[in-house]
DNA sequence: GCCGAATGAAGACTATAGTCCGTGGACCGT
DNA sequence: ACGGTCCACGGACTATAGTCTTCATTCGGC
């Protein structure tokens, strides 16, 4: 499992759990619609400043995005 | 205080902190040694991949490096 | 069947992450 | 003084993050 595919099914279901759908999280965070698809489906990496801006309406701190891709990662050898 | 400019603080004090000049590290995770100066710089924001690549030899877990972030980003308002 | 909301996908673009050359300066130890 | 290490900084480059537009598809409600 790379880290693009693990970061964007997270992304997903942090989404869906928080009730939002692409285009409102895009809007929600300034930043285009078609790329939150792309992050999700694993075509793309966010940078640091991205993944702030993502975490907010996620209502989850960075970090603990982070933890839980590690968690992910060290799940799938 | 943004983002680039506490995460490249918080770099330089692990780089330090774990012996490193800057070129040991840039070897340590195939990046360029110049950027890893931009990076301490503040001039650059690294992507997720980037970020995973760098906290391996710092010994820190990717999620422990964006807690020590948030914390300092806390403090500077 | 139609409609609107949600998403996938493609193409062409702009901004910036990351590389690769180099120069010069500060600080060592000898 | 001179060699070596470390770093700031520059310019020119390549790779990729992120935007914008558009079209097609799926699905549920009416």
């Amino acid at each position: 499992m790379d880290i693009e595919k693990v970061f964007g099914q997270t992304l997903r279901e942090l989404r869906t759990k928080a009730g939002l759908s692409q285009e409102a999280l895009a809007l929600e965070c300034n930043l285009d619609r078609t790329y939150i698809s792309l992050l999700e489906r694993g075509l793309r990496q966010p940078t640091l400043k991205t993944l702030f801006k993502l975490s907010e309406p996620l209502q989850i701190l960075p970090s603990k995005f982070l933890a839980t891709l590690e968690k992910l990662l060290s799940m799938t050898p």
